[in-house]
DNA sequence: ACTATGTGGTCATGCGCATAACCAGAATGT
DNA sequence: ACATTCTGGTTATGCGCATGACCACATAGT
């Protein structure tokens, strides 16, 4: 039994065996040290004398001392539990979860960092990241200074999703976003389309930017001209008006939730998808919208590059140092034939419907 | 600038402001030790130290010192991110997040501890739990010795759901179901109905105890004759059949999940809920079933339980010892009138339908 | 016999913090 | 004048563990 309160330390554990208490933690943290320490039937006493006591280590101590906890931090820029649950970060913490199961490691929400509309702002408060072994960040951030001050301290870390920063290498498991996009429009060229119109948001984050790059790839391979527009805050209708007046035939939607509403529009306005017009999705839609359509596009392997990022960070911990290239991988994403996108129709009128 | 590595301590703290290191501590955890403690200037330098250095607590050494980690311990049973987005756990989650974040708190979750078939045993894991000022706990469970090692370490506490065991007062944030149960039949009756059967789970849980005493409340109460009939594993048609053979025109159903499967056998042999069999459940049915229905029933609290879990463990953690009575809250169910409970109709053949 | 080379352990130390115990100097009382 | 009480700190210590340094002893090499 151990000493006041309810719970055996090492020296508990080391009296009852006989042996001093640096034996103890010898034991437990294996030969890692270079040569084979303890002999068999001390190791067999200490372990027992463990059994008996009910010896789990004090993870606190060990942090403070240098060793691991197996505690890896997870930070998300938005709440982890939404209250609507059409959740698009779900699936990564699924992942996420089944890994830190798998290595046996707990996972340390940060949820005390305030949020403000409800984003989290990392900021000063990656202080507490400290706890944890190292720690896995997930959510649309647009604080490059985060990225710089994580990669100033020599906390490990991995992005969820491709992050870059002129700081140095950031760890990240992504999606390989631009050979997904790509092989999408090649797809679109393929049924016939002369042009295909990339409509959607066009800020410079690295999923935006990968989208707008295998766009430009297929195009380029297609000898066509791009269209690029921008489709920042338009509504349905809007957002149809515009592929009208530059007489698309086909488009590829970013972010996906904007496609649902275009066709909605499309289909008010008695035009038909995919007759009168191609839409494709450059990632999950949100959600079973109503009449649950089969989108046409890729599906990102959200689960998978939860589960990776963990195992990244496992990796950096364990492992030896890894290399710039080892530190940053892309998952290929599965392209999802669909039924929203097919030949162009015979003859394609410029205003599909009431104006 | 800190020491070797990225983190500033309170020593680095200490040493800019010219004071010792037990001094910025002292500030740092106020007066509580009786006495008012440093002077208006030095407090000054050393928080403008503080500020210069961006030091923040390492929780270890907090914890590992005697301190508070302002870390809760999460331990689910379950999975925290099931596959199956119909998920009943979540919305407790979604409160434990939101009180978390208004107290302060991070969340650690125990997903070390190895589950089998899904389900996650604490067992002697929960030595694991002391790096977190204490734990909340969620999930159904039938290990009674979890609580009694629980209560039988120092370790602070909280269950959402009520539980009992011999082995001491458990602490817990549950909902009211057995006034809920009651009113909900206490309703059927109310409509006219003879009879009112309870068909469920007839284990003796405590969500299942409860039900089953609310359930006799109300049948007391209206002078009529219990009629408990074990639906464990039944499909919707036995199910429905055995109401039939009790010649049942009204029955609530715990857990609620089997309700729709009943509606849907019902509909299949060309009754009508609830115009042949009113039908109630006893807590959330699970999901969109087909239709949406709305259900005649009650609704759990399962957020503001999983907030008032937290604020319980706070509770206890900050505050003076808590009395048996304050440790156990119970909130009340939302009475939900629902279109699955009618007055009986007139004549109620045998057997209505196909047997 | 006397050094190499293991083998199987012990000792000492420090991680960063909280906290009890102590102490110098000033203000106050008598 | 001296004892008393504040005020504003400092010193010392230990939480439980990991780990480098060290050491007694046995076996083998020449």
């Amino acid at each position: 039994m151990p000493g006041t309160n309810g719970r055996a330390t090492q020296a508990d554990v080391a009296r009852l065996a006989g042996v001093s208490q640096a034996t103890v933690s010898l034991i437990l943290n294996g030969g890692d040290t270079g040569r084979r320490r303890v002999g068999e039937q001390t190791r067999q006493r200490v372990l027992d004398a463990i059994r008996m006591t009910g010896y789990v280590a004090n993870p606190a101590a060990q942090r403070l001392a240098g060793g691991r906890t197996r505690i890896v931090g997870v930070f998300t820029y938005e709440p982890v539990f939404p209250r609507d649950s059409r959740d698009f970060y779900h699936p990564f913490l699924v992942g996420v979860e089944a890994q830190a199961e798998e290595l046996g490691c707990d996972l340390l929400f940060f949820t005390s960092t305030p949020s403000r509309q409800g984003r989290r702002l990392l900021g000063d408060g990656s202080r507490r990241l400290g706890v944890a072994d190292g720690c896995v960040l997930l959510g649309r951030h647009d604080d490059k200074r985060d990225l710089a001050d994580l990669l100033s301290r020599d906390f490990p870390f991995a992005f969820i999703g491709r992050r870059e920063s002129d700081a140095g290498t950031v760890p990240y498991v992504g999606a390989d976003y631009v050979t997904a996009t790509r092989e999408v429009v090649e797809r679109l060229f393929a049924l016939g389309h002369e042009r295909v119109g990339f409509l959607g948001d066009l800020r410079r984050d690295e999923p935006s930017v990968d989208r707008a790059q295998g766009y430009h790839q297929a195009v380029r391979a297609a000898r066509s001209r791009p269209v690029v527009l921008d489709g920042t805050g338009l509504t349905g209708g809007e957002a149809l008006d515009l592929l009208d007046d530059n007489g698309l035939t086909a488009a590829v939607v970013w972010p996906s939730g904007l496609a649902p509403q275009i066709r909605a529009a499309a289909l008010a306005r008695g035009m038909s998808v995919p007759g009168d017009l191609s839409l494709a999705q450059l990632g999950d839609v949100e959600d079973g919208s109503p009449g649950d359509i089969d989108w046409t596009g890729f599906r990102i392997p959200r689960e998978q590059m939860g589960a990776g990022a963990v195992r990244l960070l496992f990796e950096q911990l364990v492992g030896p140092a890894l290399s710039a290239d080892a530190l940053q991988r892309s998952l290929p994403c599965d392209i999802v034939p669909g039924t929203t996108a097919a030949a162009p129709g015979r003859t394609r009128s410029r205003s599909g419907g009431v104006r």
